[in-house]
Formats: C-alpha cells, structure tokens, sequence
DNA sequence: CCGGCGTGGTAATACGTATTAGCAATGGTG
DNA sequence: CACCATTGCTAATACGTATTACCACGCCGG
C-alpha cells in the first residue's frame, strides 16, 4: 500500500544536528556523569531536531543493548478460554494493570504460550520470556519443575499465591489463608459450634494445604474436627453425612459446594444456619449464582496483584536483598450463614 | 545476588555443533529455499545441541534483525483506574485474548502511556508502539490526530468502534449502532408509540454519532421525534420535560440515565412501561445496579475484539487489500420496559 | 585439464541503541 | 614552554539474530 518510510533513527538526527549518533544518544538519556559532558547549545540543537522529526527511540534495540524494557510480562496457567476462572483471575490483573501503570511499566501477556497435557507451560522451543524484564505468575497450581527452571535461569518472576521452594525459596505475594481459616473456626468455636467439618476439593496445591492446616491448628479445642473431599455434585451425600456425624458447622473450601449443599439442604427443610453453619474459605473461582450471603473471607486480589508488582520490581533491580514473600491478611466476611449450633435433625 | 549466568546464544550451540552462528539460525528457521541447504545430519547436530541447553531465541534480537514480534500491543484512551469503566472494556480485552491465543501472539497492554490533560496519548516523549507489530485502539473518543499520526507514519492499527477517517480511512470493526437503533424505534413505532424523545449524553464520539443518526433515520414517520442533552443527575427535569412534551418512549444513550429515570418516575408513582416506555441503547459503560430488564441491545463487545485481532493481522501482513472496516450487529434484548404509549399523566 | 554445476556451509553485514576509551582543543600553572 | 586538567565530543564496539553474497569442494562430461 504505502512504501514503508523508514523510520527515524538516532542516526537521522545526528546528521540533522550535525553530531555523532553517539552523542543523541548520551542526549536522549540526560547522561550528565563526569567523564560524559555536553555543551548546552549542542543539546539544544539535538533536541530541536528530536522535536521537529517526533523521534522516538525503538524500544528493542534498546532493550538489545541495555538491560532493561520497563515491560513486566504476565503469565496466566490457567488456560483462559473458554474457562469462567476468567472473573477470578481478573481482579488480579486489575491491581497488577494499576501497580504497572504507576511505575511506568507495559504490561505482556504471555497469550502465545501452548497448552500441552491439558496446562499451560512457559518453557517451550519459541519461549519469549526474555521479552519482558520479569514476570508475575497467575494460576491455581503451577509447575514445580518450571519454577525450578525459573530459578536456576535466574530469571526475575513472582508468584501470586504462597508456593513451595523449588530449586530455592520462590517469590511470592499470597493471602493468609491460614489465618483467615482459623479465625473463621474461632468464630465458630465462640458461637458454641463443638463438631466441626472441613470439605476439602481434594487437590495438593499449596492454597488448599494453607487452609487446611489453618483449620487443623485451630480446631484443637474442637470436640470433632473431621475432613472429607466434597464436591459440589456430591452436595445431598456431604449432607447426610454432616447429619449422621452430627456435625453443626461446615467450612467449604469450595464456593460451589457450599452453594450446592445449602440448597440440598433447603431442599430438605433445613435451613442455614438454623440447622446448619457454613462458611466459605475464599470467593467463588467460578461464578456461581446464589443470593446468600455466605459467611467467609474475602481473598484481598487486587491488593495481590499490585503488591506482586513491587515485589518483582525489587527481584528485577535485586535492590530489596532478602526474602521476597508476603502474606497479605484476608478480610473476614460477616455473611447469614453462620448461626448458633441448631437442633440437627440427625444429631444424637 | 546470582552471578548472572550469560544466557545461552547462537553462537554457543553453533560451539557446540561445530558450526557457525548463521548456520543454527538457519536450522532454527527450516529454511529450505533452494540457496540454503543444510545436510541433515548436520541438522541434526544443531537440533541435538539446541535440545541439550535448553536454547531458545531472543525474541528482542529477533525483532531487531527481522521484522515482526508477534506481538499486539493494546492501548486503552480512557485512563483505567480508578474509573469504573474497566468492566465495560473487560469483554473487549477477553475476545482479543481469546483471538490473540489462537493465532499465536502475545498482548502487550500499554499502560505505561501517560495521561496528559485528562487522556492517554500514545504519542509521547518516549513512545513505545515499536515493541508490537501491530495495535488495537480502545476507547469512547480517540484523538484524531494521534490516527492522523499512525496513518501517515505506516503504523498498523485497528480501532476498535467506527472512526472517521484522519487522513485516510481508518480500519476499524465497529458495532452497527444505526442499524440496531433504528430498529428499536421501528419496534416503537410498531407498538404504537408516536412522540419519541432521544436523550443524547452530549458527546461527539462518532458512536453518538451513528447512533443518533440511526434514530433520526427510522423515526421519520413518527408525530414528534425530539432529542435533548440529558445526564442521570437530571432525571427530574428529564421526566417533566417529557410528560410536557406528551413523549411516550425515551432512548437512552445513556445507560445510567435510563435507570436513574425509571428511579425518578417510580417516585413520582409513574410505571416503567406502564406510563413511559424506556429503551437503552448499548451496555452500561460503569456499573449501574438495577433489577429491572432493560429493552435495548447488546453491543457484541467479545466478537468485536476478536474480529480486531483478526483485521489487525490482516493490516499488519498487507495481505487483504482493500478496506478493513466493519460493522457487526448489536443483539436486541426485549426486556420489560418497553410496552405500549400508556395513559401518560402530562399527554394532552 | 578445463569449465560447469550442484552441495553445504561460512563470512560479513544489517538492525538501532548504549557505552566506553580516547582524541583534539583549550586554558591554566609552575 | 612544557605539562597537565578540563571540556566536548566521536569512533568503535557490543547486544543476538537474520540474511545474503560468496567460497570450497567434489564430480562429471568433454
């Protein structure tokens, strides 16, 4: 269509100004040390020439000779599509966007990344984490082995959510889960709750431990502290279940599931909390529709996301010596759910 | 804190297979053409090497030498915290993920752009379009010149909504507005409604524009087909104005206003549609709660991104000619406010 | 023995910027 | 006047890859 007119280079505005491209460049980048000196006419002059051809310098030929991008990349495990996790991820990219903009960072997402066994992976023939300064890493689970890659690259990153070393301790921004759980079982315990009950989703990531040992910790004082995996299908078994343990209080580390069992539980003619107590451990990862307000924690994700900025920037600039990891405190949730412990149906 | 260990190059694996740098580029690139050949088990040297390190390019070295970076740089005008109207570009970004995922590019989010007078420029002192081969435009009113800029400097692009050309047509994948207005009111007019009033927000964006236009259109046959300036802080005046005016259909450009009218008519005892029909002309741009179904359309906000990618590509590798605009139909929605010309209270 | 041709590879260079060593000119000092 | 310090700038090179012109070699036909 139009023949590409060859952009402008630095070498363009020496000859304008009648200098040496090395010299735009020491004046493009204020460069006042000692030993690098420009008479003030001669800056002038360059500039003036800057203006008049609206030059910008090319961005990858300076990160080529230079070290730095100003570009943070962002790598999301979960495969984004057609996945609703895309609402629970998005708060995250909100605080990351925000933190970004105001240190003057772009922001990469690493959308190209293949899918393989059903995951994403960041090590791959074309990989381009190199294009970004350092990166931030979004997902429920992420590989062990890529950390340890990650690591042993030396390459700057920082994991949202608490991870187990591998190859060396990982950087990380995560929630106090463990904290929030055990509060949550304290409330319990103080409202009169003697048989507690955690439903677990069954996986080994390092959030579901968090909270489980959360609960175990607190629970000491409980005359029953059970667990058993639960999903949301299995909503009328946890049920009757609950019922024949004589349970009065349920922490449901999945949202759906609380969700699925008060309504098995309605479904019953019993009513939350009336017959039974049930808190959540964290929003939704998936929308789920309900109207109750769940009693629970709020995990603080935007709040994540700007903080695992500043971290990577510290890791990048590796000024911060030191442990990067921080746990930031969930906020507790004063939802309807949570009641005294009430006359069980099944309780003996 | 690490010895930084210099990341693997070309020339390291072309060391290690006993060959030179221009060979394991070109291995790396399958050339084939009839002038370069590469014996196999030669190949196979360079290809075991490679596996060894674990080598992959350097996308920025890459860029450099060649001439594209499979990367799509997005740039959203309206600055993006804390304004509320992050929700109403969420589904824009997920269909130009969702699209950039499938042909292979990664995203890079300009949020290093600074605000000057209330806007984004991408134009700027330090300007980093270069890093992508290619940009998306989001946003209400993008400055025309800035589109001046990128047409005459050859820089691909596609806005994202209808433009007017700057100094030549602008690419872009719009939504159709006129088309959908223009059938609302047709709709209007179907169930009887005579004296419509549009209620613009006052904004020279061409999608006021089309809109407005649509609605002009289509309501020529109407007894009296007003428009007036109108913001949700005037729902009050707005609704006089109507019952004066004997208007029995509003369009809202807006869609705050739509609801903040409805808010003040049920205050006066009016009902939504009983006495005033009220029809929305597009998604809220920030969040607005309400309960009550809307009769309107949807703007096809993911598909619009995702058709971006795709012109976007098509602009960047020059192989479509012609023009790259389009228009894609907006989805009516029958919602619950729009009903027949009721016995409205001011009618003469 | 020479010219021509297909094969397999390399040397050189470009891309645009940042950095550093060092040169030329000037002025000041003993 | 010899010497040094300071000032202001440039030449050269590095960054890591892609591309192209060209070279060396062996082989074949005449």
């Amino acid at each position: 269509m139009t023949a590409t007119p060859r952009r402008v280079t630095q070498r363009d505005i020496a000859r304008l100004a009648g200098v040496s491209q090395a010299t735009v460049s020491l004046v493009l980048n204020n460069r006042a040390d000692a030993d690098v000196r420009i008479a003030p006419e001669t800056r002038d002059r360059v500039l003036r020439a800057i203006a008049e051809t609206g030059y910008a310098a090319d961005p990858v030929a300076r990160r080529l000779a230079s070290r730095f991008n100003r570009i943070i990349g962002v790598f999301t495990y979960e495969p984004a599509f057609p996945s609703g996790s895309r609402d629970f991820f998005h708060p995250f990219l909100l605080g990351i966007e925000e933190y970004a903009e105001r240190v003057g960072c772009d922001l990469l997402l690493f959308t190209s990344a293949p899918v393989v066994d059903g995951r994403r992976r960041i090590f791959h023939q074309d990989n381009r984490l190199r294009l970004a300064d350092g990166c931030i890493l979004l997902g429920r689970e992420i590989d062990g082995a890529e950390l340890h890659r990650l690591n042993r690259d030396g390459y700057p990153y920082v994991a949202v959510g608490r991870r187990d070393d591998a190859g060396g301790p990982v950087p990380y921004v995560g929630a106090d889960y463990g904290s929030a759980v055990g509060q949550l079982v304290e409330l319990a315990l103080a409202r009169g709750h003697r048989r507690l009950t955690y439903l677990s989703m069954g996986t080994t990531a390092e959030s579901s431990q968090d909270r489980h040992r959360g609960y175990v910790a607190a629970a000491t004082a409980a005359e029953s502290a059970r667990h058993r995996p639960a999903t949301a299908e299995d909503a009328d078994a946890i049920l009757d279940d609950l019922l024949a343990e004589g349970s009065t209080v349920a922490f449901a580390e999945d949202f759906a599931t609380a969700v699925a069992l008060e309504r098995a539980a309605r479904r019953r003619g019993l009513t939350v909390p009336g017959d039974l107590s049930l808190l959540t451990l964290g929003d939704p990862t998936v929308p789920v529709p309900t109207d109750l307000a769940f009693t629970g924690f709020r995990i603080p994700r935007e709040e994540m996301g700007r903080q695992a900025v500043e971290v990577l920037a510290n890791v990048i600039d590796g000024s911060a010596s030191g442990l990067q990891q921080r746990l930031l405190p969930c906020e507790l949730v004063e939802g309807d759910t949570l009641g005294a412990p009430g006359p069980a149906v099944g309780r003996r």
